[in-house]
RNA sequence: GCGCCAGUAGCUCAGCUGGAUAGAGCAACGGAUUUCUAAUCCGUAGGUCCUAGGUUCGAAUCCUAGCUGGCGUACCA
């Protein structure tokens, strides 16, 4: 919709360079370095979209903007009127350009709606490009809790915003399935072993256990119940019997809450198997990029744009997490994707630098990896903080909260914030039928117009043709603002994209069932005006597909009834 | 010390790349239901946009300094 307007400027821009006007061609220029904003006003006074393109230019030429903008639209409307898009142009202000749309502009959008159904609001601004979109990735040591939900959330709604965009995606979770963690992890699952078989706790959780570390939460008796290895075996074997048991409980939580299946799971361990992570440190040797200090080896990313070098091999031998890391990303790109992102918790900011020189030094671009960092999450209960620590034990997991206050609601909580905006989940907000709870209100917008499909069925009505509708019958500001607002949908996808940010959608949902409602008290679908009936019943259908796509690209349910 | 995120209505937060009179929900107050679902709608009230400077036609938005809160800054994972 956006986009139509905006290509009607630039046929305007180019029409003037054909004139040769000498002012036209510097404005010409400068636009080469102005990207040209169409915003929708906030009044409608202001027109269906406005910009402030003249101002901009007339910054840097030093004319009028009003002079550029009085020259740009009576171009404007020369060159569209005859395609009946351009109904009227407006200087207004300090120079905005204000335009107004035909409303039988609206009216084709809503007949697209009705036309492409689940398919409105796809986009090709993805096709033929490939995207790897990492996210949750948690330790194979434990349950998933409330923070490892926000970037489950984030990453699976992201991965089907790029999907719906029309993005080749690939869903990737990166497991860390060796090192020292896998040892106490194994350790731990044996003791437990060992003393469930003479029926007790196992000693390390009462004793203090000076320098050894050990697993507290009381999952881990399951876990190691689920376990048929061999006492004698070693910690690391017990480890892995121990991950692939939390493992199989991550897989479970995450269906649970709705996440669709990843399409690769990246072993750590497998990176090192079959000699990526050697190839990797190889490289970054050649380059010199490695040096030794100190007894260990250090990456000079330093020189690629961190603030400090940082080690890849430890002192006594040991490889550290990054190293993996490296040849991780550097997997990534061989594998010939066009984009790269990688859904992270915020304490894991200051690793950004280190990953993206390493990607750098090793000649990929650094432009195509991004990070998205979630803000940690708070849960709260009562007013107050609940504490949370993996390794103490004390958390409370992604599933009880499921369990507590649905799989939509947690969703949701996840997804009407920005993932860089610190996040309380309140649970006994999210318990509330409430607008706290602005789920349900989309929801019931949805509901509310399956209701209205059976009673038009069952007063047995049937649908006139698209073409057979009249525009004249949807005249009140209602019916108009909420076709407008529909046909925002596909451009509202793009933003997700461009900015990696699933939150527009929410909002824009919940704008889109706040038009709905209005117009639902305002007028009445079903009446003895057939023609007005047929008018308005296309447009509650319109919106449902809408709310119905949004729905799904959310993950949540759509409701017929509630 | 350094870095990241934040500070906007009583509460929770929007405010997109600098734009027109700073918005929404909750809470408060007043109204709407013989009607397709009131989990709804309409209205009223509520503001030192943390502070101080700066940039310009124009700043909640950008820059500088400071204050407050959260997180990070490991040869941890």
């Amino acid at each position: 919709m956006i986009s139509i307007v905006k290509k009607a400027l630039l046929r305007t821009i180019e029409a003037l360079k054909k004139d040769g006007d000498e002012e036209a061609l510097l404005l010409l220029n400068d636009l080469g370095t102005i990207d040209i904003s169409l915003e929708v006003p906030k009044d409608d006074k202001h027109g269906d979209f406005a910009t402030n393109l003249a101002m901009l230019v007339a910054k840097k030429i030093k004319v009028r903007p009003h002079d550029i903008a009085k020259n740009l639209i009576t171009q404007v409307l020369d060159i569209n009127k005859k395609e009946e898009l351009i109904e009227k142009v407006e200087i207004a202000g300090p120079g905005f350009i204000n335009f107004f749309i035909f409303k039988k502009v609206y009216k084709d959008e809503m007949f697209r709606i009705l036309t492409k159904k689940e398919d409105y609001g796809k986009s090709d601004i993805g096709s033929e490009k490939k995207v790897r979109i990492e996210f949750v990735s948690a330790n194979p040591t434990g349950p998933l809790h409330v923070g490892h939900g926000r970037g489950a959330v984030i990453g699976d709604v992201l991965s089907s915003i790029f999907t719906f965009a029309g993005y080749d995606v690939v869903r990737e979770y990166y497991l860390n399935d060796r090192g020292n963690q896998m040892n106490i992890l194994g350790r731990t699952a044996r003791e437990w072993k060992k003393a469930l078989g003479q029926g007790e706790k196992p000693a390390f959780l009462t004793k203090s256990s000076e320098g050894e570390s050990w697993y507290k939460g009381a999952y881990m008796e399951d876990v190691s119940q689920g376990i048929q290895t061999n006492l004698e075996e070693e910690d690391f074997h017990w480890g892995l019997a121990a991950a692939d048991v939390i493992l199989e409980k991550i897989k479970n939580d995450l269906a649970y809450f709705g996440v669709k299946p990843f399409d690769a799971w990246l072993s750590e361990r497998h990176l090192y198997d079959s000699g990526d992570v050697a190839e990797v440190v190889d490289t970054l040797r050649k380059k010199g990029l490695i040096i030794k200090k100190e007894g260990a080896e250090w990456f000079l990313s330093s020189e690629m744009g961190d603030d400090a070098d940082r080690v890849l091999k430890k002192s006594n031998g040991e490889w550290t997490y990054l190293t993996a890391d490296i040849a991780l990303h550097d997997f990534k790109f061989q594998t010939g994707c066009d984009q790269v992102i990688d859904i992270w918790g915020a304490d894991h900011h200051g690793y950004i630098a280190r990953v993206k020189g390493a990607v750098q030094a090793l000649g990929h671009d650094p432009k195509q990896m991004s990070v998205i960092l979630c803000q940690l999450v708070r849960l709260m209960r009562s007013g107050e903080p609940v504490p949370m620590s993996t390794r103490s034990g004390e958390f409370i997991e992604l599933r009880t909260i499921i369990e507590e206050v649905g799989k939509d609601v947690a969703r949701f909580f996840f997804l009407m914030r920005k993932v860089d905006a610190h996040l309380d989940f309140d649970l006994d907000v999210a318990k509330k039928q409430s607008m706290d709870n602005p789920v349900y209100y989309i929801q019931y917008a949805h509901a509310r117009i399956c209701n209205i499909e059976s009673v038009f069925d069952e007063e047995g009505l049937t649908q006139s043709s698209l073409k057979d509708i009249l525009l004249e019958e949807l005249s009140c500001k209602e019916e108009v603002f909420l076709m407008k607002k529909l046909s925002r949908f596909q451009e509202v996808i793009e933003i997700c994209v461009i900015s990696q940010e699933p939150y527009y959608l929410t909002v824009y949902l919940r704008e889109v069932a706040a038009s709905f409602h209005s117009f639902y008290r305002k007028c009445r679908v079903i009446t003895s005006d057939s023609e007005k009936t047929q008018a308005r019943f296309a447009l509650a259908r319109a919106t449902k597909h809408v709310l119905k796509n949004g729905l799904e690209i959310l993950g949540l349910s759509a409701p017929l009834k509630m």
